[in-house]
DNA sequence: AAGAGACTCTTTACCAGTAAAACACCTGTT
DNA sequence: AACAGGTGTTTTACTGGTAAAGAGTCTCTT
């Protein structure tokens, strides 16, 4: 939900009790308006994206902590995963982000000393990403203190349960991001 | 992700071929480079964030076309589904946003003539907001076609998947709530 | 070799959101 | 009755995002 952007995607009133969500009361609410719709995927998309909402809301923290919003973070984490540089191009479909969205975070990083740019020496439209040192320092030291806050914040889901959801999640993933290529609306 | 949002949370370069999402093929990059972390949590909350960032865009499509903002629909289905008048405050917390951005919106749609306030008699600060029938008319025709839109989006999961789908979520979503309330960092 | 069109990146103008301050009002205490 | 402190809402100042236009460069065709 623009993440930033906010939760959203009919949220609760009824505080769901024990043994429900805050999705499952939006959607008893919904049912009892309308109950002739099948709220169906409302209890899927419902909860995905306030799941979504409440997961980087309680990442941020961390990043926070560091200095970081969480896209500098994917960016930064993008040129450390890849291990090789990126241009500015590459980094916003990486991102998922917008290329002048890429533009602005560049010139924050760049000036923040985390990453360093160079010019194509045969195409000069384009320009060379890198980690600096400090850049990298700066991702290799987050990175475990993030993957552990995530583990943590997981750790109420039992371990069978957490792959089958992985596997579920996967499964809808693969589906979503074929479909829209696809039907590119 | 907030994306608005933007989409996030470390994702794909490997256009994850046949049978693996982008989450899967960031997760094996994060893997190649610091093969001692345990990136079990990458593949459920990316697999979330990224899920959540495809499926509201895809729902933003058929709002658009009624003139409306996910934000501003939110808003008014809060109203709908509760089925009596809300003040700001209660529908900060029902979208889960500021009051900043609630009193924005009220603006909006009360110039569209959706919404109507009225002032508390007893206590002066307050203000009871509700649906006019314009809103309620729009609420009721938008929200039809929004879950058959999604239906479509889900369809290609099975029936059965899609059950336990929302059940895994809504047991996250579930540990979630109650965590986010105990730990209130 | 020259121009049309495509491509990469940046700039501009704008918009929606937030945090914090401001405002208006209520309530309990003295 | 007056004030201190709390609550509900709005305003202000700012941030970070996008879409669209702009600037610079390449490539293909003739």
């Amino acid at each position: 939900m623009s993440a930033t952007d906010g939760g959203s995607a009919t949220e609760g009133d009824a505080r769901g009790g024990p043994g429900g969500d805050t999705v499952a009361a939006v959607v008893r609410q919904w049912r009892a308006v309308h109950p002739d719709l099948d709220t169906g995927p409302m209890e899927i998309i419902g909860r995905i994206n306030r799941c979504s909402a409440l997961l980087q809301q309680a990442e941020d923290a961390p990043l926070r902590r560091a200095g970081l919003s969480r896209a500098e973070f994917d960016l930064l984490g993008a040129l450390r995963r890849t291990g090789h540089e990126l241009t500015p191009g590459d980094l916003a479909r990486e991102t998922f982000s917008s290329g002048a969205a890429v533009t602005k975070r560049l010139k924050q990083l760049t000036e923040r000393g985390l990453v360093e740019r160079r010019g194509d020496t045969r195409d000069r439209r384009v320009a060379h990403v890198r980690l600096t040192d400090a850049g990298r320092d700066l991702v290799d030291g987050i990175l475990p203190e993030q993957l552990a806050y995530e583990s943590a914040v997981l750790s109420g889901v039992d371990g069978t349960e957490q792959g089958e959801l992985a596997a579920l999640l996967g499964a809808l993933l693969g589906r979503l991001e074929g479909r829209l290529e696809a039907l590119r609306v």
